[in-house]
DNA sequence: GTTTTATAAATTGTCGACAATCGACAAAAC
DNA sequence: GTTTTGTCGATTGTCGACAATTTATAAAAC
């Protein structure tokens, strides 16, 4: 709920080249050139820079010194990788959200997992994947651990990146998905701990066998 | 064994700083202006904002926009947060490198859980932390997790405050420190997994008790 | 005496220019 | 033909100055 309309220069840069790398409009490997993007904006290249600092806490991209900013590669490595941290921290999330959830948190939970049955019920593939990352966030929040919510916060953009790549290939899944996200959040209410982190545990695992075979055609033309 | 000298001129800013901020010459709570840094160092602003955003990176301060950035609080909820996170990532860690390890892994691994023993028996507590944090890097270098590992590399800074802080009162748990040590490092070698992660995140537990009541004193005339 | 408002100082944000460095290509040596 | 060396162009790194914003200070109103 958040109406800032600009921030600073920098994080608008950031937002703005955020949305064209996870749309695949710059595609991993890319370099970033500062010049370029400053002249296409029409601005100076000290925001630019900024820019790439702040996407690269997001590991969108890598600075290499004097060299400048690359795209970050969606390997197979990584995303293995990726899923397999998710699964301790979104477990630790789940267990401790059971234990700190206030009845506000608890709503907001409920209401993004109706929410998310609802859209699979409707094919809103879209919808349904807003409302699984929401019904997520709002466990995060409710757990009471800012680190982990700034950790998370900061691999965001890559589960992001993810799931647009292999939006297509995960419609199937979408009825069985909303049946653990239902029993996810059952187990929260019920502040069943155990029940809580093994089934987001189960959960990450699923996502990633659904996610790793699409990457495998991702061949990218360096521009 | 890298010769590099320098680095680019942030970066060694970013190390200047981090260095006076874990020293506690600069306080948490202070704000770093980057006039009186640049001016201290007889450079440009330019390359103190990148070493700022550079910090931000490993959460040392916090930038807040068009205010400037302030060195980030070591507060208890933090230190039990950053516990709690550990406990979660190394413990992953332990787990995996009893899975993944080399030979030269495990040797590296083990060198150091016999340096940690060497110094504790010597009452070489600096030698003593040293070793340890030699100990976990060799055993998430061994865990081939890049992701994590850069997580937890973000996170070192924090721990290194904290260590620093609570240096004093740490001493009284030394041995029994080191037994648990060598405990986890013959788990790693025997690739007991269950053991090895059990272990860390005992370890990690018994980190935070002893380093949370050290906080209590922490009153910081601002600057 | 407290609150509000106006002004001044300090600080960050952005800019354009110059310096330093790296990569690619071409020329020369072997 | 392959390797080495040198030059050029492109790109990042750093600088000093100016603009925009915020905080601190002081005056005025009530």
């Amino acid at each position: 709920m958040s109406f800032k309309v600009s921030g600073s220069l920098a994080e608008q840069i950031a937002g703005h080249l955020q949305d064209r790398i996870i749309s695949l409009e710059i595609k991993p490997g890319d370099w970033i050139r500062e010049l370029s993007v400053a002249e296409e904006l029409g601005i100076s290249r000290s925001p630019v820079r900024e820019a790439l600092r702040i996407l690269e806490k997001y590991r969108m991209v890598e600075i290499i010194p004097r060299r400048g900013a690359v795209v970050t590669e969606m390997t197979p490595e990584f995303i293995r990788e990726l899923h397999e941290v998710l699964i301790e921290l979104l477990g630790y999330t789940g267990r401790k959200c059971t234990e700190n959830a206030t009845q506000e948190d608890l709503a907001k939970i409920e209401e993004a997992a109706q929410r998310s049955r609802t859209c699979s019920q409707n094919r809103d593939l879209y919808g349904y994947y807003r409302a699984v990352i929401d019904f997520g966030l709002a466990c995060l929040t409710a757990a009471r651990n800012r680190l982990a919510e700034q950790i998370i916060s900061e691999l965001l953009p890559s589960i992001r990146r993810i799931m647009y790549i292999s939006f297509a290939t995960m419609g199937d899944s979408l009825i069985e998905d909303a049946e653990i996200i239902t029993a996810g959040n059952r187990y929260v209410q019920e502040r069943n701990g155990e029940m809580a982190e093994k089934t987001v545990r189960d959960y990450i695992s699923k996502l990633q066998s659904y996610v790793l075979p699409s990457t495998r055609e991702s061949e990218s033309p360096h521009a």
